[in-house]
DNA sequence: GGACGTGACTTTAACGATAAAATCTCGCCA
DNA sequence: TGGCGAGATTTTATCGTTAAAGTCACGTCC
């Protein structure tokens, strides 16, 4: 009948106390004696009361809650990502929630609009389609820590993986194996922008140089993102008759499309074709056959990643007037090459 | 160098106005003097003044944010579902964020603790692990809606696939093209609970009844939920000598995993033993060979689900107390038999 | 020319929880 | 018996925003 919610007076009410005592009832601040904690205990169960967190946020200032805000969930490299970092924040009492940016700048500007930030504690920015214009742009006290590849602004921590030296083991690997024409798929013009894509094909680029030779610029397969786009572009360098005899995919996802095109035309892999992939998502083991790829050392991101965070956050707590007590950092993770069956082993 | 954020106050003194003028001006929701809103705006600008949204939910109520609730950020389905979720909403300016269970019981029922609910407009639980009675004994006035394929209290509302059907679905397919020996991975005893995978075997055993025989015992191999279990089920039927012809996975995760230890041993699909998943992931084309699988209809699900929380969310605005004009729908979506390269064609 | 409407703005009072300060109650000791 | 301290409980004020009611100046209309 009563549809309206109860609230700690009412509680407080139906147990003969203030408000203020049933709220250490509850929550065990200040001591509360065994009787009267009963008795607050048993209103608040008949009443069906519940605890309202945004007004308890808004007096404590805290969420005890980090945002993840990634471009896609349904990109198995953030969902491992979002996953890793859940567990760990977990651990420690605090939650996390994720939110998509769908990658359009917009909207990950919007994800991340200082109203919005203030709903949580700190804010992971997993960046893709923002310039580091428009990050710097941003006045914020909300600690933020980003992740990812792009070029971002000095001024905020940030944790990226080592994608010139991933994909140069790579290309080396292939290179190493017997490979002599390997094509990048997902590859960027280095001048174009300074994501992730460039870094790797600098990677590729190098491994060659090392060798003392030079990539074929038709082995350059510029793609989109998904697993159609690595299919895509294979069927795309065999119906050229482009030679090539190891592709370098600069994500496993795209390496998923590969080896898919490479079984349709026939190739095997890895007599044929040699295939390196870049993540080590959780299923790239058990694609056939299982992906040769470069391991971007999750666990120490992850872990790397929160240990900003919370240095941030207690910076922005203790008044962060407290002076250059430490700098944003800037983390790279160091990477490992994971050897399988779509490469040789000698 | 007064690094505290400004609020509503600090920008109504700079402005030389009160703070309710600053709320409208910068809302908008009650007309302002253009000579004053822009002082407003500039004062606003000024002082770098972010909207404290907790307090204005506080005040407000709402937050125009619906939290989903899953049991792992890391396993591709949700993520695809919550990108489904995720599109649909922002379509709608609302926002979606997503939060991890872990599928333990325990944090399930704490990410969906009713004081946690209060931070969103409404939850869409992804519920696994949780027994009926657990959430029969939640009350709470949030707007709910279930979906996921346990047994769940009639009192939500709640969106399922239509399990039974698609098994049989999938199950006929392989007897239709030859098979005789179906295997099941990761399927359940009919008895022990009323999950997914109990009703996928169900369908599976229905398929066979169709056609007048009945599924050996030893064909029904109870695993984990992960890609490695997928392999490691296969390899125990190998190992163990049981004869069969064909895998119907109750995921598309385990079919991947089934496709991997199959490729190992040299058997070949479909030719040697056919393979049929559930699901229809985005990567679930790009297995060698393609998977065949059981399209659940995720689209109908997502809409369902919305116009299903939409319903919810009016009718506690209402007061709720507006009498039966809708109870709880119970919604179950069509399923579809996506046919491609690991089952023969005729 | 006095009553009344209208637009622009201000004041007051919440939303629900809780930190900090104030009060109240005992039991215990000199 | 009076005083004191410790623990339990209440009171007061506040977090930042905004709905609702109040104030004020300036026209307008009969």
């Amino acid at each position: 009948m009563t549809s309206v919610k109860p609230t700690m007076s009412d509680v407080a009410r139906a147990a003969g106390v203030s408000a203020m005592t049933v709220s250490n009832a509850l929550t065990g601040r200040r001591p509360v004696s065994p009787a009267t904690r009963a008795r607050v205990e048993r209103a608040a169960a008949d009443l069906g009361y519940e605890l309202n967190l945004t007004a308890r946020h808004l007096r404590a200032g805290r969420t005890d809650t980090v945002a993840l805000v990634v471009p896609h969930f349904d990109h198995p490299y953030y969902g491992e990502l979002a996953a890793r970092m859940g567990r760990h924040l977990a651990d420690q009492g605090r939650h996390l929630v994720v939110e998509q940016s769908g990658a359009r700048r917009e909207a990950e500007l919007a994800a991340v609009a200082p109203a919005r930030w203030q709903l949580y504690d700190g804010v992971l920015l997993s960046a893709v389609g923002t310039t580091p214009d428009d990050l710097a742009g941003l006045h914020t006290s909300v600690p933020l820590v980003l992740l990812g590849e792009q070029q971002m602004p000095a001024r905020y921590d940030h944790v990226r993986m080592d994608n010139v030296a991933g994909a140069r083991l790579a290309t080396r690997h292939l290179l190493a194996t017997g490979s002599r024409r390997v094509a990048i798929v997902g590859g960027a013009d280095p001048d174009r922008d300074a994501g992730m894509r460039t870094a790797r094909t600098l990677g590729w680029t190098m491994a060659h140089t090392d060798t003392g030779t030079a990539p074929a610029p038709e082995l350059l397969v510029r793609t989109g993102p998904d697993l159609s786009a690595g299919r895509d572009a294979v069927r795309r360098l065999l119906s050229d008759g482009t030679d090539f005899d190891a592709v370098f995919a600069v994500t496993d996802t795209l390496a998923v499309g590969v080896l898919a095109a490479l079984a349709e035309a026939g190739r095997r892999v890895p007599d044929d074709v040699q295939v390196v992939g870049f993540d080590n998502l959780a299923s790239s083991g058990f694609t056939v056959p299982a992906l040769t790829t470069v391991d971007p050392g999750h666990e120490q991101m992850a872990v790397e990643t929160l240990r900003l965070l919370d240095q941030v956050v207690a910076r922005a707590a203790s008044g962060e007037a407290d002076g250059r007590s430490s700098g944003p950092e800037h983390v790279t993770a160091p990477v490992r090459l994971v050897v399988r069956a779509t490469t040789r082993s000698a």
